[in-house]
DNA sequence: ACGTGACCATGACAGGTGTCACGGCCTTGG
DNA sequence: CCAAGGCCGTGACACCTGTCATGGTCACGT
């Protein structure tokens, strides 16, 4: 009997995905949580072989709980299952101790084969998303950059950005003119886009 | 026996979903299709009793697929399962003749019970969405306006948008000063921000 | 027929934005 | 030690944006 852990903050889904679970004979779903938060508490009450995590969620998002599960309970298998198959979201997913990464996209008969592989020690990558990975490299932006980005994504002025980030406002310019550069953008907000659809911003 | 047509582009789901509503002895599921142009052709071959629509999928959006099956097949009824709680969408969703407006964070065992709801000719609408749909009223968005910031949603400038849209720059300008007069922002993406918040604007 | 309002366009203007050059402070690594 | 590179700041400049005034066409409801 595998034991599982369901965290996914749209209830429906959680729900959804432990029927479609239940449904193994080999399978069982012992903790279901809707906040990242709750991940770490639940898995060292309920001590499961695999969590199946979100990327989005409420609280601290699925790749912060990896890491905090990772440490916790290491006898814990991680498996992210995630809406958007951004390239960075791997990565990062991987050096936070994750042994697999499945997008919803995939056929729901798969799910319980990676969920096998997974906990038998295997690595589960979806190969489409691992060639992507590979051809286009790190995140270019640097770690200010980012910060800025993130800033600029509710579609403030410069000078709201400065103030939320306690900057100047021509050092805020520079780094938005860099992240620009950076992304082949000629916008601030096309830059966003691309750094979001890439997964070099922080989900939220 | 309920008859059921799940619509949801995301695989996972799509087939997490059937798995639930399958356990339930007076529900059976005779069709899943993952894009709205598909939903149509699956109705009129199944003949259901209830369609699940999802309002974000590829090809058309889950409203528009909720208008042509309301014409094409009106023996079934429609409930939207959304991810996205926009005021906007369920407004556009009961016009087009939806008899169900669900977010997916509503727990998974109330949702058997919403299709039997819709079924049997009951309306079953979130009510805390319907309070804020109530509140804040129609889009004030003009329809050139809500054009306008759509073409801008990518982040291009303005001589982008008045090429893609054959329009002068100037009147481009004039139609994103309107929008954001109205969303109350104060930049183009922060009224793009608001717009889509409201559900003002399409779907992707 | 008339007023209303959406739509398109032009022109002009203040202010915001993106770019560049320059300098200074740090930490890292050869 | 010293170069390299990220980080922060200033200042200046061309350009883009957002706003306003103005005017024209068209569809509409009274």
């Amino acid at each position: 009997m595998i034991r599982l852990l369901i965290a996914d903050d749209q209830a429906l889904v959680r729900g959804a995905l432990a029927a479609l679970l239940q449904l193994e004979d080999d399978l069982e779903v012992v903790a279901e949580v809707a906040r990242g938060d709750e991940v770490v508490d639940a898995a060292i009450e309920s001590s499961p072989d695999v969590a199946l995590l979100d990327v989005e969620m409420p609280g601290i998002d699925g790749l912060a709980a990896a890491r905090l599960l990772r440490d916790a309970v290491p006898s814990c298998r991680v498996l992210m299952v995630t809406t958007f198959g951004r390239p960075g979201y791997l990565k990062q997913a991987m050096s936070a101790g994750a042994s697999g990464f499945v997008v919803k996209d995939t056929p729901a008969r798969q799910l319980a084969d990676a969920v096998r592989r997974v906990h038998s020690g295997l690595r589960v990558v979806d190969p489409t998303l691992a060639a992507e990975s590979l051809t286009q490299g790190d995140s270019p932006l640097t770690e200010r950059e980012a910060d800025v980005l993130q800033a600029a994504r509710s579609g403030g002025t410069v000078a709201a950005i400065a103030g939320t980030l306690f900057l100047s406002e021509g050092t805020v310019r520079n780094h938005l003119s860099s992240a620009i550069g950076k992304t082949g953008a000629r916008t601030r907000a096309e830059a966003v886009r691309v750094a979001v659809d890439n997964g070099w911003l922080l989900p939220h």
